[in-house]
RNA sequence: GGCUGGAUGGCAGAGUGGUCAUGCAGCGGACUGCAACUCCGUGUACGCCGGUUCGAUUCCGACUCCAGCCUCCA
């Protein structure tokens, strides 16, 4: 039985679709104004994660992650750049989908744009105004009446008379209460803006999720997930939007992930202290990053650090090793419902326990390398089960040799030179010449070759 | 100030009312020419103070500290 924790119940729930089998998931993405950081990869691989094993496990899962691709702080950037708001945007996506391919998160099923979804948008708006929950303020924006929907607050359990008094952002004097949040801004001169029933302007931030969630998936979502900044005030004022405008439940689970943090703190934007996902892939291998943000659940904040990815790469050493040299027979349909499987499912099924996933794992990774040296055949079933359940999650799905010899780098020995080298060590231990070969052993430990010898030669893997 | 979370062995990180997490590092042993890999063994861990209980790291209450949100941020 699938359980899962939500922000909004604040405890772990038995999961229940809306409709048999089917799970509609709407995830906040990112503002494309800057490459992704550590943070986003962060989101991205969790609900890559979680749609990858609710698939698995049979459901049928339509993911939906926006992109905003208008906005003021990319109103700005392409100016500072002198670039187009296209162009910076189109740019910048394809950055996403190439950090993304690189971590090995899969596409979600659609990616909406704020741009192609203007004319869901403005209804959305007409719906609110309508209703009497939006209405047009003396400086051409359109503001959402927060204090006519009372149960405002209700997800990050905030109250109403808490957030007046406690405002502390500068009163919009045309807004009737310092809680409204604009829906429309009417466009200022030179910028890029659509035409609607209330002139030219653009969609304030909250409003593209519901009406593209809304557009992609329906009334109801049976999951609607994001990063840890976005309970307050983003998720609040989709929820306001979305039911006063539908007039039913707008999320049924709310998934927050946690954050990334440097020293203690959240890396963020503001703070100036993040990594982008590919300042990072410069450095590390990509299955290690993901690796890394496996390890922690999801809903726990993860330090980054140069230690923490150390440790992912050793983590995925022992895997690796452990595959390599095997010859993995399917077993597929053998080895379903075994007891590996039982216990990564249980893992997974409560509220997408990877750690403990990944801890059953390491217990198979046990029994095979004992497997390894007395029964072949074991050994092999145990090695394609292994490498089945990871790849659930996404992961274990290279081969081993590439990921641990790596790839050939111009500044070091080619793989090819290493080769010979091992062969002038095994002759040198052929004829007991230990000096030479420990010469030989040495020389390429200096360039972090690492020998393995074994009954059936001598393997090499390079340090991480 | 209001609202969320969190505090587990050297580090990372699950979990549980009474027996083992798991990984990395360490130590001892096996294997090895020596190593590496691997295997076996090994560590008075649960922030502090009370309470409930036969028994609490796990439940309840107070306290301390840390982080996040309350302004754009995943």
């Amino acid at each position: 039985m699938l359980q899962i924790y939500s922000t909004l119940a604040r405890t772990k729930t038995p999961f229940e679709p809306l409709q048999p089998g089917k799970i509609g998931i709407y995830v906040c993405g990112v503002t494309v104004y800057d490459y992704c950081h550590i943070g986003h990869a962060r989101v991205m691989v969790a609900f890559d994660v979680i749609t990858r094993y609710l698939r698995w496990r049979g459901w049928d899962v339509n993911y939906v992650r926006n992109i905003t691709d208008v906005d003021d702080k990319i109103i700005r950037r392409a100016a500072e750049n002198g670039e187009s708001v296209d162009a910076l945007t189109e740019r910048m996506i394809a950055a996403m989908h190439e950090d993304e391919t690189c971590l090995l998160v899969l596409r979600p099923d659609h990616e909406p744009r704020v741009t192609g979804h203007m004319d869901n948008i403005i209804e959305f708006i007409g719906t609110l105004m309508d209703k009497d929950f939006a209405y047009l303020a003396s400086n051409g924006d359109i503001y959402y009446r927060v204090e006519k929907f009372e149960t405002y607050g209700r997800l990050s359990n905030q109250n109403v008379d808490e957030l007046r008094s406690g405002s502390r952002v500068e009163v919009e004097e045309a807004k009737e209460s310092p809680l409204d949040f604009v829906l429309w801004k009417a466009a200022k001169p030179g910028e890029v803006s659509w035409a609607s029933p209330w002139g030219e302007g653009r969609p304030g931030w909250h409003i593209e999720c519901s009406a593209m969630s809304k557009s992609c998936i329906g009334h109801t979502l049976d999951i609607h997930g994001g990063g840890p900044d976005l309970p307050f005030p983003h998720h609040e004022n989709e929820i306001a939007q979305s039911e006063a405008a539908n007039g039913c439940t707008y999320a049924n689970y709310w998934m927050h992930a946690g954050a990334v943090r440097v020293n203690q703190e959240k890396m963020s934007k503001s703070l100036n202290n993040f990594f982008t996902i590919r300042d990072v892939l410069e450095k590390y291998n990509s299955e290690v990053v993901r690796y890394f943000l496996t390890s922690a659940h999801y809903r726990s904040y993860i330090d980054y650090s140069e230690d923490s990815l150390k440790e992912a790469r050793s983590a995925l050493e022992r895997f690796y090793q452990a595959l390599q040299g095997i010859n993995i027979i399917d077993q597929t349909q053998q080895w379903a419902g075994s007891e590996y499987e039982v216990r990564f499912c249980e893992a997974m099924d409560d509220d997408f326990n990877t750690p403990k996933a990944l801890a059953v794992l390491f217990e198979l990774v046990n029994e095979l390398n004992t497997a390894k040296r007395s029964d072949p055949v074991l050994a092999s079933k145990l090695a394609a089960e292994l490498k089945r359940l990871a790849g659930v999650v996404g992961l274990l799905q290279q081969d081993p040799d590439q990921f641990l010899k790596g790839e050939e780098r111009a500044d070091g020995l080619s793989h090819d030179a290493i080769e010979a080298m091992i062969q002038q060590r095994i002759e040198a231990k052929r004829n007991k010449d230990y000096a030479e070969s420990d010469r030989i052993r040495d020389e390429l430990a200096a360039q972090g070759i690492i020998l393995k010898d074994s009954r059936e030669g001598t393997s090499w893997y390079r340090e991480g």
